[in-house]
DNA sequence: GTCTATAAAATGATAGAC
DNA sequence: GTCTATCATTTTATAGAC
């Protein structure tokens, strides 16, 4: 067998990491809070990872399937796709984590990687002409927009309306910027 | 004369603070750091403000004129509004630390009530209706949105655009959704 | 009001025994 | 691979002389 038990430790780590950036973010979690949730110690932590810092940047990730889940008429894609965001449990967490985090030049490059591939990407690849790159940029900050009022100011009336109203009347609003009928 | 040269050491803390807290934010701006920039010294800093974060808040605030400034028919209020925004050099630094140190609660309290004057309140005041809260409340998501995606996440294509196509094309959209043609 | 000196605590990371 | 002990630094905040 080549499986070593360091493979087992290592995952605990990495299991107590994500779940302490997405709940207190990077700034507010240290490496002990980790070792200690991991029934580890720091010096495991650093020895595994090499720093803090790398340790977040391989927990904090997300990816979209774009394709099967969007396989949605046109029409409703604006609805569906808020629909999508709004119902995955994972992206609060990393999303507020990078967000509260992009001080730090990494964190924030990371923050770009995630906006294009699971904002700007989708959009993108529905529109079409020689402004659809901007155009998509300008939608994708329109669904940034709704994340960010939610989760980073936290609007309260926002947060406390019917999920179900969210989606449909923003939906209906980012379906409007798509299809931009002047 | 009951001034005393306190005042004066007090207003050069206050000035470094706010530079160093808009260029740096809360977190990578230490007592230390401002105290030098005044040419003063950490205790100081502490005896006149009590403790980092209340300097913090004492500091990082914004106002907005809305009657002078949005004195514009309707039809160009979304245009203008993007507008003003993109052109006051002082918010861009004050919602940034605002929105990286939102891990505080008194920090996120204070990112709330800027929402709320800066974007929820004048677009509110222009939109009628029982759903106007609701309504004024998304598109204030869509002008944060812009805002977001320009400062926080930096999505490079839009940073490098022309303020003027910018203000234009986003302008429009906002427009298109506070007027809602359905 | 001002400042030097320092307290008190927390942090990321490392050395070295096992 | 693991862990104890600790280094080295940084932080906010305070005590007390002037």
């Amino acid at each position: 067998m080549v499986r070593r038990t360091g493979e087992a430790t290592r995952e605990e780590i990495r299991t107590a990491a994500t779940h302490l950036f997405r709940e207190r973010g990077f700034a507010r979690t240290s490496v002990r809070d980790i070792a200690a949730l991991a029934s580890s110690n720091p010096a495991l932590v650093i020895r595994h990872f090499g720093t803090k810092e790398l340790l977040f940047l391989e927990t904090m990730h997300l990816t979209i399937d774009d394709e099967p889940l969007f396989d949605v008429p046109m029409e409703q894609f604006g609805e569906r796709f808020i629909e999508v965001l709004l119902a995955d449990d994972d992206i609060r967490g990393v999303y507020l984590a990078l967000v509260r985090g992009s001080n730090e030049p990494q964190i924030r490059t990371r923050l770009q990687d995630i906006h294009e591939k699971m904002f700007v990407g989708p959009v993108r690849a529905r529109l079409a002409g020689p402004d659809a790159d901007i155009r998509a940029r300008l939608a994708a900050a329109v669904v940034g927009g709704l994340l960010y009022v939610l989760w980073v100011v936290g609007d309260e009336a926002l947060v406390a309306a019917e999920p179900r109203e969210l989606v449909v009347r923003y939906g209906a609003l980012l379906q409007q910027v798509l299809t931009e009928r002047h």
